[in-house]
DNA sequence: GCCGATTTGTCCGTATGTATC
DNA sequence: CGATACATACGGACAAATCGG
């Protein structure tokens, strides 16, 4: 798929400023500049900066120019960003993922699991349960509800390589947005049965749940991280006024 | 201050959506529509569109229309969002929020505090230590670190009430960009001494990097919390391929 | 302080592409 | 196939903030 101008702009825009081609708080080249170096207009390179902030890579100042404002983190934890398999994140924070499968079973949403998951009641669900380990330790542990109507097919044997290829690769499934949460929780038996805690009697806790891009909720997870492997990040701008977001 | 036209397109949708005129998962009206009806053009609905999008409100569907996807979410725990100063949080959750300042003082960044915030040696630092409580009970353990050059004239006196309102409208200070990291940490003495834990042996900590408009950070702060009060929300849009955000 | 050049912010109208129905 | 709807891109206009002379 060829990809949109603006989003080549800003591909090759965030591969300046990650490898120091601008340096921190260096300004980048103004927007008219930028517009004739890709041989785009101006709109489209806008677009690209506004991306770029979003992300918290650059900051723009009203009528003096775009500051780059990227510094590289230490990756000591395992960093949790945006959405990503658990395949990807690995990869990214470069380590070796293996997942063990402790459970797979279909059931039906009863008006427990609709509470939680906001799945209805008498919904066919997936329901997995599975340990993540990076570099051969224990550190994560997954609770999965899928949508059975959108993700029909789903197997063990996919649910210990990665179900977000065999949706996206081979249902052609589009996964767009997800609403998470993050909490602290007390340990569970089940944590502590297969995750070495050393003496924390608590966990941190991811529950998401996922659309596609009709909308449509196929997912509901919650993930239990030890608590000394977990790093999650965030870039925010502020709103005023308003009720805020 | 007169606000933009989009910003007042997407506070009309967004109270909308929060009101369920337009229910879960109904169809918002086309973009031509919208434009008609708010009587601006195609591209300023998109960006107000685009913001809800942002924010979880809305998915976008190509060739269909706009979806709903708000869901109201219960408020049980102190819920953590935007850039929002404390005295803010409290308002949104509906819950008396009061401050005790515990330390204040005036250092200078050694390297010890440069590499844990960000603030190069020999930097004037405005040193802050704050408990705060929701509805009398004690919850949040502060420790902030301000740029002494953009935040001159802070006194204990305006720690206690609000540093935000002080920053925005006496120093005229804008607060744009937080760069957030949330992970668990074990309880400290400090910890123990303040906030009544129960039986947690940990604790839920942000550390922000904040910015201003100049693209200056002028704030280092981690932020403590009583894990069972804690809760944080997020909506995240799905990256394909690159090295991913 | 003023003026003009530069730069970002907002908004518009239009054209074209692509997906859905 | 045509109508509708969102996605991308362009070019232009003017406002607002900044900076140098």
């Amino acid at each position: 798929m060829p990809r949109a101008k603006y989003d080549r702009i800003y591909r090759d825009l965030k591969e300046k400023i990650e490898t120091e081609f601008y340096a921190y708080q260096e300004m980048l080249p103004s927007e008219n500049m930028l517009a004739a170096e890709y041989g785009c207009s101006r709109n489209t390179v806008r677009r690209a900066l506004a991306e770029l902030t979003a992300g918290g890579y650059v900051q723009p100042m009203h009528g003096k120019g775009v500051r780059n404002i990227f510094q590289p983190i230490e990756q000591t934890a395992f960093t949790v960003g945006g959405i990503e398999s658990f395949k990807e994140s690995a990869q990214r924070n470069k380590k070796q993922p293996f997942t063990k499968v402790l459970q797979f079973a279909e059931i039906t949403a009863d008006d427990k699991i609709e509470k939680k998951t906001g799945f209805k009641r008498g919904t066919a669900l997936y329901y997995i349960q599975r340990l993540r380990s990076l570099d051969g330790r224990p550190l994560i542990l997954d609770h999965n509800y899928f949508l059975k109507d959108l993700t029909r097919g789903l197997t063990p044997e996919i649910a210990s390589a990665s179900v977000y290829d065999f949706l996206e690769e081979e249902l052609g499934l589009t996964i767009t947005t997800s609403k998470r949460t993050l909490t602290v929780e007390r340990v569970t038996q089940i944590d502590e049965k297969y995750i070495d805690l050393k003496d924390y009697n608590c966990m941190a806790v991811i529950t998401s749940q996922t659309y596609d891009d009709n909308g449509i909720q196929f997912e509901y997870t919650q993930s239990r991280h030890r608590p000394d492997y977990f790093r999650f990040q965030d870039v925010a701008t502020r709103r005023r006024g308003g009720t805020g977001a």
